[in-house]
DNA sequence: TTTTTTGTACCAAACGGTCGGTAAATAACA
DNA sequence: TGTTATTTACCGACCGTTTGGTACAAAAAA
């Protein structure tokens, strides 16, 4: 069996077991020498197929991204829109719940520690709570079409309302490792859609 | 005219300057190379005053914490409860318009950038979500008992739910750079507790 | 054989931190 | 009050380690 892309294999795995690391400790702190440990890729090797450590970086963030937008799109389903974006922040937290509330969310993470200083990183994390909040925005327009919604809020404002509750409950929750708080934040969810 | 506590003036002014570099850049982004250009304070005067970078950093946040319990305190201000949280929360947003929507949130960033790796941040980062929270909660309870709150949320849920929205905002807008966003906070929260 | 991929050895710069020592302020004593 | 101890505050050269990054040869694949 003859493997073809042997490059983009390693590739790969260097972009994969990045993303844990970034996910886990941030840009800053996931070193070169930490990555080339976790992946078992060798430093020649590692510069071969990234350019520099940012370039790794912001790769490894376009890669996720481009995950990240087709699990919002899978992860929104129910029985009418409102449930969909129910479900779907439940599937976001569960991801959460997996990782012992380690980690949290990449982009949040990023976001905070970057993309002041970093405009190509606050470039993409834009893009990702772009592509996020108009996911949410059209089921929250239909589900004020179909008279689901109470309240006076505009579909583009409760859409990114939602996504800040997201993010916002995500780094609390981090810092308490609580489950509770996981269905606490679904709570809060329900309380501002539902009433 | 001689002055007493010259230690403590050079102890403080380390705090303050060192405050505004974290709020700025983060923990690791920030060096101690970098704190010592910007104080003025030469390296051995800095390690007399802090016996290493952690405890500077956990002094910083300490005093930081201390400094925003004092400004919740003042910032609950107006005709009744509702108003008081809102108010509040436009304090919050406000000290971010000043810096121009750099920097954010130091408890926020910490929390993303340390409470997994290190429980002395994370224990004092807990803490200031607390009595941030208590602060909201109690005011919640008055508005409850006056009839201005609607919805089913309890007070302790609805006050975290508060906070999350907020810090949840706070790193869009620090992404986002918008003023209008600010607003649109502010509105998020006025349909959270008045419909 | 040529191109792609990988491993090894190395680099300068920056990192957090230590050290012996100096200068200034305060306390103790005459 | 003037003098001497003693503490407090500060300095900058230096330490070992780690950082992100490079050069280049060996190996594997095409």
């Amino acid at each position: 069996m003859v493997q073809k892309n042997k490059g983009e294999q390693t590739r790969q795995r260097i972009l994969k077991k990045t993303r844990e690391l970034l996910v886990s400790q941030g840009y800053y702190a996931t070193s070169i020498s930490s990555i080339i440990e976790a992946t078992g890729v060798k430093k020649g090797n590692l510069y071969y197929h990234f350019a520099s450590k940012e370039e790794l970086g912001l790769a490894v963030l376009d890669d996720a991204a481009r995950e990240f937008a087709e699990f919002i799109e899978e992860s929104l389903d129910g029985e009418n829109p409102l449930e969909e974006i129910l479900n779907s922040a439940e599937s976001v937290l569960k991801i959460l719940e997996e990782k012992n509330f380690t980690g949290g969310c990449l982009f949040g993470n990023t976001a905070l520690e970057m993309s002041d200083s970093n405009r190509k990183f606050a470039s993409i994390i834009r893009e990702v709570f772009s592509t996020w909040t108009t996911a949410y925005e059209n089921k929250i327009a239909e589900a004020k079409a179909q008279g689901l919604l109470p309240g006076s809020m505009a579909p583009p404002l409760l859409a990114r309302t939602v996504v800040a509750l997201l993010e916002g409950w995500i780094m609390m929750i981090r810092v308490s490792k609580s489950e509770t708080d996981v269905e606490d934040c679904l709570l809060a969810l329900e309380g501002l859609l539902k009433e």
